[in-house]
DNA sequence: AAAAATCTACCTACCGGCCGGTCGGTTTTG
DNA sequence: CAAAACCGACCGGCCGGTAGGTAGATTTTT
């Protein structure tokens, strides 16, 4: 637990986290572990497989506690009220590795990239399955699922983003309001000018 | 229109964009304009001033051409509808700018970013007097002003960043589908647990 | 069990290269 | 000819990364 690779992956987090991976050096991340700079290439090859392995875990992480936490559900509208809810847990319980999961995928290889693009594109699957049976079985209103995929999980993590564990809010609170927003949003019979027109 | 100042934040804006104002050198942007990297501090007297010229100016624009779009609509849903429309035209328009704008933020000095910091608060909070209004007008359900305006402005925000002008949906389509889900997501006497419980 | 070999985890010292920015001079324009 | 616009050469500094070494624990050999 304490051991120094495990160090240098929770310090670099805090670092890419507030300064952005650019604007952060590797003697930087050194000095936060109490270390010096060749030290650091003993654990990670290189500053941008550190960045890599904080992503790639992060994705797997992810993915994996949405397919748990869905098993068993068969509701439509429950499995989107569950998987909008544990969305939004995850990214307040590991704000900082999201947010640089969100945020800087320029700084990886064009291989390291794909390989990220494909497990977010694996994540936005379930959230456009999701809605493609809720269409099919009339309890969504038609419209297109990538983009409505696209708009609830933004929704989502930004709101994750900002949050501040000493503000007004309660997980639980804010959870409510997306689950409560996208459901209206996605519901059949509502407002506005129709979807898919 | 081809002055030098003009391309010079013109090629700016295209390379912070595409990789980021961190990994943008001076060099590239002289080289992009077809002049040596010394002339650039001929018309802007540092990097950072050059990334606050953009941000600032954009900043600028989009509450402006807001207000115009607002003035004189005096119904509340519809202000909210014309508000949607605006931030998604606005941010579609002004694709690159705006991506800068709300990704680049740490790249600024401190008083550079205070300056962003209130144009984008001041702008926020055009959208929160609406939902304000329709919720005391009994058009709006109960709910946080302050993050159901996030969650709208960053639901749109997001749909412009990812736009693509050969895509299959046109800009018309992307803003009537925003603006189906948020005025849904709105209203009152909707589905779900009730906001502010 | 002593000696030899190996491995772990770190160190100091250094490298080439690019960065943002400056300086003093030169060309172009009105 | 003066002002505006631009250029080539240069600077100190930091960057990611490497080379080579070492103290101490562990493992292997005799």
């Amino acid at each position: 637990m304490t051991d120094m690779k495990t160090t240098i992956k929770s310090v670099s987090i805090d670092l890419f986290f507030r300064k952005g991976y650019f604007a952060t050096s590797i003697s930087e991340i050194a000095a936060g572990c109490g270390i010096q700079k060749a030290s650091i290439y003993y654990h990670y090859p290189s500053k941008e497989d550190l960045l890599f392995h904080i992503m790639n875990a992060t994705m797997t992480d992810l993915t994996d506690s949405l397919r748990r936490c869905l098993s068993g559900e068969t509701d439509i509208e429950q499995r989107m009220r569950t998987a909008v809810r544990e969305h939004v847990r995850f990214h307040l319980d590991r704000q900082k590795e999201n947010f640089i999961a969100n945020s800087e995928l320029r700084g990886l290889t064009p291989e390291h990239y794909q390989v990220i693009v494909e497990k977010r594109d694996e994540y936005e699957e379930i959230f456009q399955d999701i809605i493609r049976r809720g269409t099919q079985a009339g309890v969504f209103a038609d419209g297109d699922a990538k983009i409505l995929s696209y708009a609830i999980l933004t929704l989502c993590t930004a709101g994750a983003s900002w949050y501040k564990p000493a503000g007004r809010l309660s997980v639980k609170e804010i959870s409510d309001i997306y689950e409560q927003f996208i459901i209206a949003g996605l519901k059949k019979g509502n407002f506005g000018p129709m979807r898919g027109a």
